[in-house]
DNA sequence: CGACGTGTCGAAAACGTTATCGACAACGAT
DNA sequence: ATCGTTGTCGATAACGTTTTCGACACGTCG
């Protein structure tokens, strides 16, 4: 009479002699049962290999204790965020869900909606969300974005100083003497591509440099759609010394890119990233690239929607510094 | 009526004049349903922006459509693996849901026992189980191991030629002239650790050089866990010029215990790893280390796992080859 | 005109758990 | 003796779904 392999609450009732409700009280230990039942119920426990379905559960009563992870794809930075959500959970004693759908390419807006409708209220007590392009947090659960669709604003946040580090990446491009300096966009539904766009934009101003409207391209931080813009930036017939790509995937393409049109990285053109994941120091050559304290955001995410879960009132938002890390993708033209 | 956030399966049907079963129907799109109704209720759905609870919904189904990726901890190998898995699963049409409970330092064995009776049968389908310990799959779902604990035998299992990629690194050093090699071991619960260590001891034994046990020191795959082992490899009074750690995250460690110790890597020690992880790149010197497809590993593990879900038969075991990739962190005695 | 299929729907049970509440016994206080 | 108190336990109702099955209203066929 077990179909399947799963031994349940009531196995253990019925191997104790015990009640359902009997086993559930010792489990959660709450009040009003006899140490000798509790024992006993322990003993088979352990014996059945009993482990509670967190479904079941968490179906039942509104605490889980699991945080979730809400994420369109595990790429780089997202699994550099993991990690560090993962250092910062083990004082908590909370448990991690990183959920993601097989997200087909045109239902890739609104996930974080359909997710957290899935996942909130039950299996999760709070979220984070990994560059979500909705806000609108029904109010369900706590929620932290992080690297959100629109800056500051709405839910709480956490985020990275983008105008600086675009700023910087620009501006030492700028002080090796290019001039004509390519950018190519990120999601253009995301406030960090706007803000590394302005950035990149400020820093030619302070140079003097008018913005050429012929090398702005649009990507969407993925190696795949920055092919296209890749392609279109290193073929102008006055072709840029430089491109600075929103986040390391583009701009590793683009070396690709490059290679494949025959340029040399950094002799004929330069190239400058932006994220600084572990990939962007794997590339011949190594990207030089703006660093975002990855680690550190997806730590400090996870602090506040702890904080949030358990009622502790958080500042809303958070922006972390950037800095510049030189390597051998860029040179003195 | 609605204290939490949550519209649920009622409100549509309420919203719709219609029942909840009928409602499912539609969902579900199973037959039964007059076109027109399922219209009309297709309409609220959107309307109100529901999306059916996974919880409430593998609580009473078997089936979820989703593949349960249980992992100790979020580092680099297990990420690697993720990114590949993340990749493989598109074409699917599964959904991933990687799961970590927050663990003590004590428990950490067994832990993938416990994830598996608390996610089994209800919310994932099947399950690929990174570096366990324990076997044992109790049958519930179709489990394939990663890495695991006891080689090829037991569940279906992806890894990689530990031997021969142990060997191929220790050959390296022997071929620059080493002789005094260190070997900082893995966890000795897992089978990789073991054979890494075998190839290591058939390299120096084609060499025809003797193993000085006094060099052999386990560590446990994780930094804090090699830094006494480094620590004594290091300090030995007849030190080795070289050392072979059996992950990337060992070597990186002890790379900073040599600098602790006023030690220049390679001049005056040489350093393997094993694993190629994106941060091993990023060392200064960057690491020499042995390649593991983890991108291919992670993407035939859930290949193999959802053909195992969906009923078709699978090689039990699949092995990939290694390679070794030399950078900076070794040198000629 | 009765029998029977066909299409459409809803009532109700089930999944595994937790929470509430009442039942019951034992016991000390009045 | 009676009454309340305390300690221990189990029935039972939820939680939000899916699934089974029967009810009902039509037509259609003999």
């Amino acid at each position: 009479m077990r179909p399947t392999g799963r031994v349940t609450i009531g196995d253990v009732a019925r191997s104790a002699g015990v009640s359902v409700a009997t086993v559930s009280k010792v489990i959660n230990d709450r009040y009003g049962v006899a140490p000798e039942t509790s024992a006993r119920v322990h003993e088979v426990i352990a014996d059945l290999g009993y482990e509670s379905s967190i479904v079941a559960r968490s179906l039942r009563s509104r605490r889980t204790n699991v945080i979730g992870i809400l994420v369109a794809e595990f790429e780089p930075f997202s699994t550099e965020l993991l990690k560090g959500i993962s250092e910062a959970v083990e004082e908590t004693g909370y448990e991690l869900l990183a959920y993601s759908g097989g997200l087909r390419r045109d239902d890739r807006i609104g996930w974080e909606q359909r997710y957290l409708s899935r996942l909130a209220g039950t299996l999760i007590d709070g979220a984070i969300l990994v560059t979500p392009t909705v806000v609108a947090p029904d109010g369900s659960i706590p929620v932290v974005a992080v690297d959100p669709h629109r800056g500051p604003s709405g839910p709480p946040t956490v985020d990275s100083d983008n105008v600086a580090g675009a700023r910087a990446a620009t501006e030492h491009l700028v002080a090796l003497g290019h001039r004509r300096i390519g950018f190519l966009g990120g999601r253009p539904d995301l406030e960090s591509a706007r803000l590394r766009e302005q950035g990149y934009r400020e820093a030619l101003g302070a140079a003097g440099i008018p913005v050429d409207p012929d090398l702005l391209r649009v990507g969407g931080y993925r190696a795949d759609l920055a092919d296209l813009p890749a392609h279109e930036l290193l073929s102008l017939p006055d072709r840029p010394t430089a491109v600075f790509a929103a986040n390391d995937l583009s701009a590793i393409r683009t070396m690709e890119v490059a290679r494949e049109l025959g340029l040399r990285v950094p002799d004929d053109v330069s190239v400058v990233g932006f994220d600084n994941v572990p990939e962007s120091a794997l590339t011949d050559p190594p990207l030089t690239t703006v660093s975002q304290p990855i680690h550190r955001m997806g730590a400090e995410a996870l602090r506040m929607v702890v904080d949030l879960v358990e009622g502790r009132p958080r500042d809303a938002h958070l922006r972390l510094p950037t800095s510049l890390v030189v390597r051998g993708s860029t040179r003195a033209l």
